[in-house]
DNA sequence: CTAGGGTTAG
């Protein structure tokens, strides 16, 4: 279920990007926030509590246990004082044995919920009624106890609570959170007559939960209701399972019916922005949460440092950082991952150290966000270090992600020996991803013996993937054993290899525009191309001569030229200095990484034209400025 | 006298 996926950092765009997600209609400031009711805080419950006893009304049990439905409503308390509360209780009736099992299903250990339910309910005279199995069933679901849930399922049928709708919809969602989809489903048809709307949102749920998108629509068309719940859902589903684009016309949609929409909604939204790299539409979910007044919560701040550090703003990330008043684990991790995407490598250590000094514990994410950092600036001796603190002081697993970074950052300061043996000594079988990542160390170092054993073993491990034949190629190449380049090229032409498209997108003018290599279907494309000439003409003025070794192909050298010319950053590029005003900064998203060559002349472009240009690529971002590059040509 | 469903990081 856990299985590991090569993730690269930034996921592909889907095909198609309706250039209508920019535009919105804007909507009247009617729709506000729906207020949460007032909660007592756990200080408050105490002190009411201290009242009773000092008043003299400790043994009036009524009393007591509102108390304990109080103290039930906050998922913060601990239990043991809910416990004691509950113990000083004569006899307690059910409303008050209830209380205390919500209490346990909101803790830690909510199974604890079920040993209170057998000793003190089974029994005792005291009858179960609907409210006690709703809560013994959310503690299973809490603890994805399927077992346990499915005992309690039968008692429901036993003792005839099936019919309450509550019970049943607890029935479907518990079902959900321990991936028995199918059972969801029977429940769910079980009950056609009562049905409300959480029964829908809940089977809902289920079918996003088990990526079954189609399923998921056909339901949400056929809901008798939707509250804004049922549209949250279906937009974080699209948006979990990579339908980024479908998740903000969902969003658009909702907006258009006048839905209402809440924090969840936003940050589902922020998401998607976040990971198609779209500054303004990110921009506009900001400005319309902070017109509506939603509270700036640790949730909905992490998303939006997120969405402005993907989006290439990390200045604003660091801003918005800085200025909130409710961080948690989730935002010192996006914003160490944020800075580590930049090659902000030095300031990423340095909040992990805060981020360790304010008693926080890190998680792998976070160790994951600390070596991509190091890996990115080129630190290597902090990086073992962390990779030591992590696994020997924190006692963390590393997962394939983290060995990732370790080989990738050992491999090119040049320790392929130190690399070998770290993979060596790995307890899970290495990816063919860490392979590559050795292979390209391989290359820069001039390891060609090690080169050729680990792109054969790639080969044989990856059939289909061209990357590999180009690393091996160049491998041979830079060998010069030519013979062996050819042979690797025909064996990849035989092939038939996925070779991944290259795309670059800019937004502009409101506007999603995406180019592929050698693109003519833009409107303005011929005018692109005239700026290609100008761009052509001014660097080569500022003395640029192409490299062509990155591009594989079987054709001369005048027409490599021509290739790399077209690559679509270059056409993304051209179009920005088209579109944009002098001095303005143009940012650009692409999917794989950025070949040597377009590096080169994105700075001088950067010098001549004096434009700060930020591209994200497949694995980090690129500054350019005034000739030089924040990745300081290590990538 | 009590209740349920949706949210973010690699």
């Amino acid at each position: 279920m856990f299985a590991y996926k090569p993730k690269s950092l930034f996921p592909s765009l889907p095909k198609h990007i309706s250039n209508s997600l920019l535009s919105h209609s804007s909507s009247s400031s009617s729709s506000l926030v729906s207020a949460l009711p007032p909660r007592p805080s756990l200080r408050q419950t105490k002190q009411a509590h201290a009242h009773i006893i000092v008043s003299g009304h400790a043994a009036y049990s009524p009393l007591l246990s509102h108390l304990l439905c109080l103290l039930s409503l906050s998922p913060t308390t601990p239990f043991h004082y809910s416990l004691s509360l509950y113990h000083s209780i004569k006899y307690p009736s059910v409303f008050a044995t209830n209380n205390m099992i919500r209490c346990f299903a909101k803790s830690d250990s909510p199974l604890l919920s079920l040993l209170l339910f057998s000793s003190s309910i089974l029994r005792s005279c005291v009858k179960p009624n609907n409210h006690t199995f709703t809560f013994l069933l959310q503690a299973c679901s809490r603890a994805m106890a399927l077992t346990e849930g499915a005992q309690v399922h039968a008692v429901v049928v036993k003792l005839g609570f099936g019919g309450y709708v509550f019970v049943s919809n607890a029935l479907i969602h518990l079902y959900c959170s321990c991936s028995r989809i199918e059972c969801s489903k029977r429940v769910f048809e079980e009950n056609v007559s009562s049905r409300d709307v959480v029964t829908w949102n809940s089977m809902l749920t289920a079918f996003v939960r088990d990526e079954q998108i189609g399923v998921a629509e056909k339901l949400f068309e056929e809901m008798p209701a939707r509250d804004v719940i049922s549209w949250s859902t279906m937009i974080s589903g699209y948006v979990q399972n990579g339908r980024l684009e479908q998740g903000l016309a969902c969003f658009k949609r909702m907006r258009e019916e006048g839905i209402r929409m809440n924090e969840a909604t936003l940050v589902s939204v922020l998401s998607a922005s976040a990971q198609l790299g779209l500054l303004e539409h990110g921009r506009l979910v900001h400005s319309l949460a902070e017109s509506l007044n939603f509270p700036l919560t640790a949730c909905l701040g992490t998303a939006l440092i997120d969405m402005y550090a993907k989006c290439g703003c990390i200045e604003q990330s660091k801003l918005l950082f800085k200025n909130m008043t409710q961080r948690d684990i989730w935002t010192w991790n996006v914003m160490i991952c944020g800075l580590a995407s930049h090659g902000l490598g030095k300031e990423a250590l340095a909040l992990f150290d805060r981020f360790v000094d304010e008693g926080f514990r890190p998680a792998n994410v976070t160790f994951i966000g600390v070596l991509g950092a190091c890996s990115r600036a080129g630190l290597v001796t902090e990086g073992r270090h962390h990779f030591k603190l992590m696994t020997e002081k924190y006692g963390i697993l590393p997962e394939m992600e983290h060995y990732g970074c370790m080989v990738d950052i050992l491999g090119r300061a040049g320790f392929v020996d130190e690399a070998v043996e770290l993979i060596e000594k790995m307890t899970v079988s290495p990816d063919p991803v860490l392979w590559a990542t050795l292979l390209g160390a391989c290359k820069i170092h001039g390891s060609i013996e090690l080169g050729e054993k680990i792109g054969n073993k790639l080969l044989e491990l990856d059939p289909t993937h061209d990357g590999h034949y180009v690393q091996l190629a160049n491998i041979y190449a830079k060998a010069r054993k030519w013979e062996d380049v050819v042979r690797v090229r025909r064996l990849m032409a035989e092939q038939n290899t996925n070779k991944a498209a290259g795309w670059s997108l800019i937004e502009a003018q409101g506007k999603v525009h995406k180019f592929v290599a050698g693109d003519r279907e833009h409107e303005r494309s011929l005018e692109i191309h005239k700026m290609l000439e100008t761009i052509g003409t001014r660097i080569a003025e500022a003395g640029y001569s192409p490299n062509v070794t990155s591009v594989l192909h079987d054709i001369g050298e005048e027409e490599k030229e021509n290739v790399i010319k077209e690559h679509s950053e270059r056409l993304a590029m051209a179009f920005g200095l088209l579109v944009t005003e002098a001095g303005e900064c143009i940012r650009i998203m692409k999917n794989l990484r950025v070949c040597e060559d377009c590096h080169e002349v994105s700075k001088i472009i950067s010098k001549v034209f004096e434009r700060e240009i930020i591209v994200r690529d497949g694995s980090r971002f690129h500054h350019f400025k005034d000739g030089k590059c924040s990745c300081l040509d290590y990538w």
